[in-house]
DNA sequence: AGCTGAAATTATAGCATATTACATTCGTAG
DNA sequence: CTACGAATGTAATATGCTATAATTTCAGCT
């Protein structure tokens, strides 16, 4: 990211700093509304500047929601740093999906915006975006507190990430109440965490195993 | 869904069955663009009709998406139908998780439709939708091929099916490609499946050792 | 033959994205 | 301190899509 100066320019004409003003009420539309709720007109009226105003600082719609996205990564990823750094009682996983999950539940719109939308899947692989996604992706492996043997965590991570990712779409479809009273949420999140422990430490054993041959 | 009357009428002024001829040329526009693809001024121009007559069939936009994805269930329930009841050495549930994975992969654009849209989520639950959405999990439960035991297998069931699915919104969104050489999607689907039966055969064992009791 | 309702049509409103041409301000080099 | 160019804004406008209103066509019934 280049370091954009932020002028204090207060005055009628010149906004100061409308790039980033529109990022943060984006980011607030999006909240409530997804993804789909982000209008660049109504962004501008709401701004107090003229509709081809936020032009100025994005090439289109598009450029305005992988901006947002960013920002949305940044904050998911700095939630997840803090709690996998923070000692705890419970394991690393556990609270890595907890709060993955609630973040996914609670900030929905968000969500939507960072793993539902086209944005994401457009954004090419070495961009700040994918960059930042992969991020995510090494907290969780961070959170599996095991050490690095071959491509084992990340595959073992790539399967609890589709796990987690899968529960909060399926939930935020409302596709997880099956016929009678059905597990909560978070109790299949337990779940999730129990067994791809159980399934890691057979796959650690395993590749000692064959180590030691 | 009532019988809707086919109209055979193929003159210049009455089209005939426009409402089925928009879901279908809707549903192939999904294909390859996803929902954001269909467009009722397109779909009427391309059927040969004035703009607004979609709208004597569907109220809004959002109504056609809805026709379009029960079609989408429909088609995915019975392709799963089809490869549930088929006899073969391979498990029922190793065949579902693959041709489930597939077809989110290649019919990209209609499983968006059908598991990544605003649709699906604001379909209420006694809906024709819902309960196409529910006849999938209800296959799933079946290819696991174990005896009912309390809500054991829907459980299960729905861990499975949020870890496909989750994959496959992962791998569209460019977000399986980890650091170095990564598993293929297919190895992840084959080690999803192994982890599901195992989970599965244990907590059956725990269920019969506390019945016995 | 004429009535009626379903299914179209034409015409039009409204809204959002985006572009173009013009205006204003800011920082800075002379 | 002033002139100038880059940055940032405005006004006006084109385009495209959703949706509604008023009107027309046509098939089937009586």
């Amino acid at each position: 990211m280049p370091p954009r100066l932020v002028r204090k320019a207060v005055n009628a004409y010149h906004h100061g700093d409308l790039r980033d003003a529109l990022v943060q009420a984006a980011f607030q539309e999006a909240e409530h509304g997804g993804p789909e709720a982000i209008n660049i007109s109504a962004l501008a009226k709401k701004l107090g500047v003229s509709q081809p105003a936020p032009y100025r600082h994005f090439a289109d719609r598009e450029a305005l929601l992988e901006a947002v996205t960013a920002e949305a990564f940044r904050q998911f990823n700095v939630i997840l740093r803090d709690l996998v750094d923070k000692p705890s009682n419970q394991s690393k996983l556990s609270r890595f999906a907890h709060a993955a999950l609630a973040f996914g539940l609670q900030r929905n719109g968000i969500y939507r915006l960072m793993f539902a939308s086209r944005t994401m899947a457009s954004a090419p692989k070495g961009s700040e975006l994918h960059k930042a996604a992969m991020e995510t992706l090494a907290l969780l492996i961070e959170s599996l507190e095991v050490p690095p043997v071959g491509l084992l965590r990340e595959r073992q991570a790539l399967k609890i990430w589709a796990s987690l990712h899968g529960l909060v779409m399926l939930a935020e479809q409302g596709l997880l109440t099956g016929h009678s009273a059905s597990a909560s949420v978070e109790e299949l999140v337990e779940d999730i965490v129990t067994e791809a422990k159980l399934a890691l430490s057979e796959a650690m054993k395993a590749a000692a195993t064959r180590e030691a041959r």
